[in-house]
DNA sequence: CCCGACGGTTCACTATTTGAACCAGTGTTT
DNA sequence: AAACACTGGTTCAAATAGTGAACCGTCGGG
């Protein structure tokens, strides 16, 4: 690997549940040795991606993230406009929504609004959800263009439980469906236990860009549930995809 | 310089007017060869720090940095919380406000809220302010340790216009006076015809780590009027150190 | 139809990265 | 209090990864 992809691998360690992290750990989790671990971690500090407790001397991410961040949202402003409209919809449904971007052939989970149940699914934010086997991923694939589904389809299709579709012909009658009703349903194709109803957020070209997703665990959702969420989940999306293009 | 720092420094190039450019721009700016260029972006694209637009194959910001900034700003919700009080204190003193975090021995802007004016301070997200020199560093300084600021006196202070600072005999004087007054004041410190009123924003251990400041035109600023801002930019101030400790 | 941009690729050369072994400090266990 | 097991941090010869001049093919004016 590339030494800036292990820097970057450094950053990527750090998680909502562990956001400082010590040098020995970071180099045993990464597979580096200390003194590589060290010497990245200080490039990375010279930028400000890395800051390092003065006391502690652990280390965190730094404020310059928050800097590069705030300039790619300013020009995609994306996270900022489909926040409000996913926890709308994550009180209305009483479910957990989340958002994700497509990037690099996958979709990024960057943000999540937690159902107020006891019972509920938890997703985490830098998740990567494949296009198959999530909701999301099928809503997705059927509002892409029909040469990126065939592109898609042409590499094999990992198996995540014994739920998940990894037969090409399955997943086209999945994402026909998606299609015509507007948005995708899926039980358990990723994790055990989830059942999942996904949209596309269109950007300005009328391309996908994203998707929301309501997860509920399988237990409480049947198919009048499941149709009810999916009117509501395009109706946010398409409230998204409006505000990106400028509208509403 | 590390290729880490030649990979980031890539990043650093875009900005909030120039989000998106193209490879040959990208290297010539950097002052790396186009393969070399080319060859980081591709690691950071892995990573989906930087992305490619398909049609005009130039690069942009990606999504990857808006979910570690996420990561970041869960753990350390400074921007969050303070970006509603900017926007007050700059509707309430009509002048462009701005919001800066310490990191690695300088104050990073993180925030900008413009004044309506047409005659306004512009400050871009991004830039780096030294500690003497600005009203923000002033006001640092004057909240940091003792030992914090004599460490910095030792290192030679560089001269931005003819009005900086550059005796620490003076710079003293004025991290006493901000001390006993609670906001600093600037004038042409770092930046022809700007005045500033800088204010520290302290975290949970009582220590400074970041700052905010009121900017003006300097013809616009008269003694009452600065005490009026300087008032303002404290009580702002204080609002954001106590929801950062979870007062309020 | 040429010219000069552009994005992208190749490969011999070379400079950067690597990691075992080494400190020093700290807190726990014997 | 001595031994231990961690921690963060440093060094330098060996090896690997990075580099860039020269090379495509393509695109858009003049």
């Amino acid at each position: 690997m590339s030494t800036v992809g292990k820097a970057v691998s450094l950053l990527e360690l750090f998680t909502l549940h562990e956001p400082e992290i010590g040098l020995s750990e970071l180099a045993r989790r990464a597979g580096l040795d200390k003194a590589t671990a060290r010497r990245l971690l200080m490039a990375l500090a010279a930028h400000r991606l890395i800051e390092q407790e003065p006391r502690s001397r652990r280390y965190r991410l730094g404020a310059g993230l928050s800097r590069l961040a705030r300039i790619r949202d300013a020009h995609f402003p994306f996270v900022r406009l489909a926040a409000p409209v996913i926890r709308e919809l994550s009180l209305e449904t009483g479910e957990t929504v989340h958002l994700s971007e497509f990037s690099a052939g996958a979709l990024l989970t960057l943000h999540v609004e937690l159902s107020a149940k006891a019972n509920r699914v938890n997703v985490d934010v830098g998740q990567v959800l494949p296009l198959h086997g999530t909701a999301s991923g099928i809503a997705f694939l059927a509002a892409s263009r029909l040469e990126a589904v065939g592109a898609y389809l042409e590499k094999p299709l990992q198996a995540f439980t014994s739920f998940t579709m990894t037969q090409p012909d399955d997943l086209v009658k999945a994402i026909a469906l998606a299609a015509s009703r507007g948005y995708s349903r899926s039980a358990q194709g990723y994790e055990e236990g989830v059942h999942s109803i996904g949209a596309a957020i269109l950007g300005t070209d009328g391309q996908p860009i994203g998707t929301l997703a309501v997860a509920s665990p399988v237990s409480r959702v049947d198919d009048a549930t499941a149709a009810g969420q999916g009117e509501a989940a395009v109706r946010a999306a398409r409230l998204i995809s409006a505000r990106l293009t400028g509208e509403a």
